[in-house]
DNA sequence: AAGGCGATGTTTTTT
DNA sequence: ACATCGCCTT
């Protein structure tokens, strides 16, 4: 049944083989001390390294150096001999993670580890598991890998058949159902009964259905990656064992993160030699919400008896205030498996609470308060832009800071959002590559066989379905039939036949990549045209100056070039070149030309994203290589260059810090979110409350806690709470801010309107505050809080200024095009033609004429 | 087939 | 408020 040789297999796995490191770059710092990275370790830290076999659980709160062991560790393992480099198992959560732990062992190392090919997340290391043993469950091992939109239309589909009302029961609902099963490891016929009735009663039979759908399009989704190893680890004993003997050594990065088929699949590996070490945080599980089970740490001693708990408790991150207003939040939470995070450190501020008035203060109040740390003031040296951050709950306040950043000309970078290989472009594009691989593949098919508009609408579409489907073949077969037999007519026969033609023409030149037989026609053809070239010129030579048979000579030696480039174009793709017929596949498609033609503002950035993604190919050796790595590896293409705040959701700042730390609307309902108590209770609070201790330990040295008084929910202006977990920050290391220009303050200046339940906790708030609310106000008062907006200066830049005039149309990254109705020092008042008026610094803004060069 | 219009439901997100 | 979606109109 194994048809390959262990050894083998993972040595080519590992090429090239190293020395053992144990002997080679070990050797080299034996010389001093065998083991120099030791010494730089805390006593935690060392005895986390130190305690090599059997099952370690490190405790790592937030800033306690938890990558530093854990790469320490890996290169311990090394060090001492017990594993070589590709016999050490280290799974993480992103491709991030995986990629800075392999950078710190590298640099732990001074050398380059090229032979840890067993480090990575969970779904990229399942994926190299599964296309070995791919047979066992049904599979090919070229299967495809499907994401969440291909996933979701192919349950409608499996829906529709199965006379669903999708109103009702929407496929979002049912592929969220699927998604909890398989992170339960829970294949259909293991759903629990209870559950079967949750989806129309019928959410069991369509998982069947979609499993098997899968099994035929040789496909999985993202949560089959990992219950597909766990079944075959389970189901054959032989493949389990070979992986358990070969993975020595196991660690494990935020293992509070892990759900329960993950919990499997590295207790399936770890049990026979149980050398697996866990690091994690209760305190900073946040993903409960997608499955993620705490109890798989809170539980590790049970799992693994004998296990050695290594708590990390000093922190290197944040000032001693910062800490206990940290501290002080999270102790409000239940069934911790409990740490007290120290600091040698003694100076530093206390955390700041300032309440404003509505959502849009805030925003003006933090943009000036980060410009005025720009230039730094009192205790703090000037803090830079990319130390800065806004952590908001979620990801629809970060508008009012876009806003507001935009207009006073702060430069901004939202984090997280839509990926990049998520975008519809770019999905787009990757089923045309995808077609162009494998021309079966029906799910690309269907996503673009319309796109561009190609005149097949849905009737037309159905109609090639079921050709497709009566006659056993794939939807470019049937379309080709249907376009053969007439079955489709009109306007969009002809351009279906022209996809199909387009289709086959591009996989016949991937398929034919370095056959000579098919380059052969087109050198050929290439040194007619050459030749007709030559003649041409010559011909042209003789002609006079005004002849008259000039310009169709000139005309026909145009044609011949075009012709000429055109083959020496395919002849290079033949030799190898996918980034060519990537190109050409993009425009001959006419896809590239749909988003040319495209006038909203987000059309140009989507050409952007095609460039990149085509750039991106360079780096494979073919397409094929490039989509298999592109669904689990590819990133965000962030531009981490220049100076700018970074603004994103508290659940994408868990792992980076920043020296000041904005945390604005700490209010209840939007934080603690109510969705997440309605739905899951006194759990669902516990981990926003989490989520508040992962926001205040992100902060190096000031941590701002804001709230607004009334805010506009849903375009509904409504009154708000301050958050409960204002109520738990701890009076003596937190200090209340009064914003400048507004009378009474933050919390007074709360809306007189408001209701008594707000009245209540607003002088709940002030129970704490009102030791300190004179002396708050005295410190407003001669305290350069934020800079008077008069004082900040103004840069007018004249190129931006002279650049616009009234009456000129312009294009703005965000907000598309627009008319300049007023002019105001280096800003612009602009009328956009779909984002309404708007204030915006000139130099944020280009000529619409420009604009539409960029395409 | 394709564009316009009213009803709808709004967290967090990796792979 | 806002975007998305399905339905309805052209």
């Amino acid at each position: 049944m194994n048809a390959w040789d262990e050894n083998d297999a993972f040595e080519a796995a590992a090429r090239p083989a190293p020395v053992p490191l144990s002997q080679r770059a070990m050797g080299a710092m034996a010389s001093a001390r065998p083991t120099p990275y030791l010494d730089d370790l805390n006593p935690a830290q060392r005895a986390a390294v130190e305690a090599l076999d059997g099952p370690v659980l490190m405790l790592a709160g937030a800033g306690t150096g938890k990558t530093k062991a854990l790469t320490s560790r890996i290169v311990h393992l090394m060090a001492m001999g017990r594993a070589r480099p590709n016999e050490i198992l280290s799974v993480t959560f992103t491709n991030k993670a995986a990629r800075e732990m392999k950078e710190r062992v590298a640099r732990l190392l001074g050398q380059v580890v090229e032979g840890m090919p067993w480090m990575g997340t969970f779904h990229s290391l399942s994926v190299k598991i599964l296309r070995r043993h791919a047979e066992l469950v049904g599979l090919k091992s070229n299967f495809t890998i499907l994401d969440t939109d291909d996933q979701i239309r192919l349950l409608k589909q499996l829906i529709l058949a199965a006379n669903i009302d999708e109103k009702r029961w929407p496929a979002r609902m049912l592929a969220g159902m699927i998604d909890g099963w398989k992170n339960r490891a829970l294949t259909p016929d293991r759903v629990p009964s209870a559950e079967a009735s949750g989806y129309a009663h019928r959410g069991t039979e369509l998982y069947e259905q979609y499993q098997e759908r899968l099994r035929t399009l040789n496909a999985t989704d993202f949560g089959d990656l990992l219950l597909h190893c766990v079944t075959i680890f389970q189901k054959h004993t032989d493949v389990l064992e070979q992986y358990q003997r070969w993975f020595k050594y196991i660690l494990v990065d935020e293992y509070q993160d892990t759900n329960i088929c993950q919990y499997l699949w590295l207790r399936l590996l770890a049990q026979a030699h149980k050398n697996i070490c866990c690091v994690g945080d209760d305190d900073q599980s946040i993903y409960g919400w997608r499955g993620a089970e705490v109890g798989n740490i809170l539980r590790f001693e049970k799992d693994f008896p004998g296990a050695k708990v290594v708590r990390l408790e000093q922190n290197y991150r944040s000032t001693p205030h910062i800490l206990a207003a940290a501290s002080a939040v999270i102790a409000a939470n239940a069934g911790r498996l409990g740490k007290t995070l120290w600091t040698e450190e003694t100076v530093g501020e206390k955390v700041h609470l300032i309440g404003h008035w509505d959502g849009e203060e805030e925003a003006r109040w933090i943009g000036e308060e980060i410009e005025a740390l720009q230039k730094g003031r009192r205790g703090l040296a000037p803090k830079g832009l990319n130390q800065q951050a806004i952590l908001v709950r979620a990801s629809h306040q970060m508008r009012a800071f876009e806003d507001r950043f935009l207009t006073i000309g702060l430069p901004y970078r939202v984090i997280g959002g839509p990926r990049f290989y998520e975008r519809q472009e770019i999905r787009d594009a990757m089923a045309y590559f995808r077609l162009a691989v494998s021309p079966d593949d029906d799910l690309a098919f269907e996503r673009v066989v319309n796109l561009p508009k190609r005149g097949l609408g849905d009737k037309a579409q159905a109609e090639i379905q079921r050709i497709a489907r009566n006659a056993g073949m794939s939807l470019l077969e049937g379309a080709r039939e249907a376009v053969a037999t007439g079955a489709i007519g009109g306007k969009g026969a002809g351009q279906l036949r022209a996809f199909v033609e387009g289709v086959v023409r591009w996989h016949w030149f991937t398929a034919n990549r370095d056959n000579p037989a098919a380059i052969g026609p087109f050198t050929e053809k290439l040194s007619i045209e050459e030749a007709t070239e030559a003649a041409l010129l010559s011909e042209l030579a003789g002609l006079d100056k005004d002849d008259d048979a000039r310009p169709t000579v000139m005309q026909n030696l145009a044609q011949v070039r075009s012709r000429i480039s055109i083959f020496k174009r395919k002849i290079a793709i033949l030799e190898g070149k996918h980034v060519f017929l990537a190109e050409d596949i993009l425009e001959e498609s006419g896809y590239a030309a749909m988003w040319q033609n495209d006038k909203t503002p987000e059309a140009p950035g989507r050409l952007e994203n095609l460039k990149e993604l085509v750039k991106a190919l360079e780096q494979f050796e073919n397409l094929q290589g490039f989509l298999e790595h592109v669904s689990l590896i590819m990133d965000n293409g962030q531009d981490d260059s220049g100076e700018k705040v970074s603004i994103m959701t508290l659940h994408a700042a868990k792992g980076l810090e920043f020296p000041v730390v904005f945390l604005p609307g700490w209010e209840d309902g939007l934080f603690p979110s109510q969705r997440s108590m309605d739905e899951s209770g006194l759990k669902g609070l516990e981990e926003e409350r989490r989520l508040a201790y992962v926001g205040i330990t992100r902060a190096e040295e000031l941590c701002t806690v804001s709230f607004a008084s009334n805010r506009r929910v849903y375009g509904q202006w409504q009154s708000q709470m301050p958050s409960r977990f204002i109520d738990e920050l701890p009076p003596d290391h937190v200090d209340i801010l009064t914003p400048p220009g507004l009378y009474g303050g933050g919390f007074g200046a709360a809306n007189p309107y408001t209701s008594t339940a707000m009245d209540d906790r607003i002088a709940k708030a002030d129970v704490y505050n009102s030791p300190g609310w004179k002396r708050m106000q005295d410190r407003a008062g001669n305290r350069p809080v934020a800079q008077p907006r008069e004082t900040r200066s103004v840069t007018i830049d004249a190129t931006a200024v002279s650049a616009f005039t009234e009456g000129d149309r312009v294009f703005h990254q965000k907000f598309g095009y627009g008319i300049v109705t007023g002019i105001e020092g280096d800003k612009l008042d602009i009328d956009f033609d779909k984002a309404g008026v708007k204030k915006i610094v000139a130099r944020f803004v280009v000529d619409a004429d420009s604009a539409d060069d960029l395409t």
